[in-house]
DNA sequence: CGCTCAATTGAGGAGTATCAATGATTGTGG
DNA sequence: CCACAATCATTGATACTCCTCAATTGAGCG
């Protein structure tokens, strides 16, 4: 993670952040990013609004979580990735995939079609810290197939706990050994492929094994040497 | 399922007819697909052997499956992605994600570097259907996510043979209703996330319900509504 | 024929799901 | 302010899916 300090006037987005821990910025290029975020709106949280349904164009996500979901006829659900702040969201890709983007919590997203544009085009180190970027996103969606291929109820919510603990420090978002955890334990279970319940006594599990600390939308991870070890496969 | 048929000298390639089933061609833009394909080579089975370390080029598969997989440090294996005569196999990028190429049959391999920059800079219809089988197979991989997170065991046998059936039926390697099926049951547990044992019985239940039969390399769909019922969700 | 690999079968157990009920918290209207 | 509804977390009981281990069968193949 590259340790760059970006300067400016006002903080810098959580894309910016993280755009910059993949590959360090310029004051320029941070400059330019900041400067291409467009109109920004607000969603309240909702079951069945649908972003992509709203919005046709990329958005980034400023704050609140979101995610891409796929719900089956008998009413089960599967949140395919989940969106955090600094997340670029495209709705024509998730719908052209047969995704729903919905809302987790209240969110905050920016008009990003600038942005985009202006990333796509980009060279040198801005280039390359999006193509990593997208790479990452990338990656997560395979990783997060072996998990639900191949791991336990356990070592699945410690690797995601690792996943969205290092997601959240890039994007400046979280401290040392704690971070935002806004998602009920339906939201959890649906993206890990687990009933309700199970998920409540996973969690439980964690807690008395003295891994994750859960509670009131934040989460403490004490030994993440411990918890990744408890993951079973590298990071 | 676009319909044009190709004329040429040979039999057209698996990836020009899959082209051609995601965007009608013309005589033209076939031509320039088979003519842009390289050197062919041979590779045997392996269980260690990966086609990554060997070649770093792009590469089409002509004949014989091979798989994208990750190991894990205990030696459960989970198959990311199953590659079908007629894909394009990118090494660099499957690195990237931490994945190894492994042959699952004997395999032959066309050199696809032209190919590939062929396509990517093609416009019209060659454009379009190029974008449309690469969206496809990212839907493929929000799909499997979906399988394994959320279906029954029969349910994910079901839909990925249906699945399986559809990309060969594309490529020009399957009748109406049987389609080759080069994979030890191994194999298969270790894309569908499950164990040997149970794909073994799931296959059992699959033969005795009238729905799936498989030996030897081959299998019969019998009846592919009733099959995509009980996949369970849209197809 | 003996070897190896794949497929199959049985038995038993671990892991998860389902159903149902209870607290705990929060928001809402009276 | 309180009663009420709604949501979320938690717990217990039970059933089922799926895994593991172990052994057997069957099919190439040198």
């Amino acid at each position: 993670m590259a340790s760059t300090v970006i300067r400016l006037g006002g903080a810098p987005s959580p894309l910016t952040l993280l755009l910059n821990s993949y590959a360090a910025l310029s004051a320029d290029d941070a400059a330019a990013v900041e400067g291409a975020l467009g109109e920004v709106r607000t969603h309240p949280v909702s079951t069945d609004f649908q972003l992509n349904e709203v919005h046709d164009q990329p958005m980034t996500l400023i704050s609140g979580w979101a995610a891409e979901t796929v719900l089956l006829e008998d009413g089960r659900r599967q949140i395919v990735r989940l969106l955090l702040p600094g997340d670029v969201i495209e709705p024509g890709e998730a719908r052209r995939a047969g995704l729903s983007v919905t809302p987790l919590t209240a969110i905050r997203v920016g008009d990003a079609r600038r942005l985009v544009a202006l990333l796509n085009a980009a060279e040198g180190q801005l280039g390359r810290a999006w193509r990593r970027l997208r790479q990452a996103a990338q990656n997560r969606l395979v990783r997060h197939v072996v998990r639900l291929g191949r791991l336990s109820a356990s070592d699945r919510t410690a690797d995601l706990m690792l996943e969205l603990h290092d997601r959240q420090r890039r994007a400046g978002v979280a401290a040392a050994c704690t971070m935002h955890l806004p998602l009920t334990q339906e939201m959890l279970a649906d993206h890990l492929g687990l009933s309700i319940v199970h998920v409540n006594r996973t969690l439980q599990q964690l807690r008395r094994d003295g891994l994750i600390y859960y509670q009131g939308g934040r989460a403490v991870i004490n030994e993440p040497e411990r918890l990744a070890a408890a993951a079973g496969f590298g990071r």
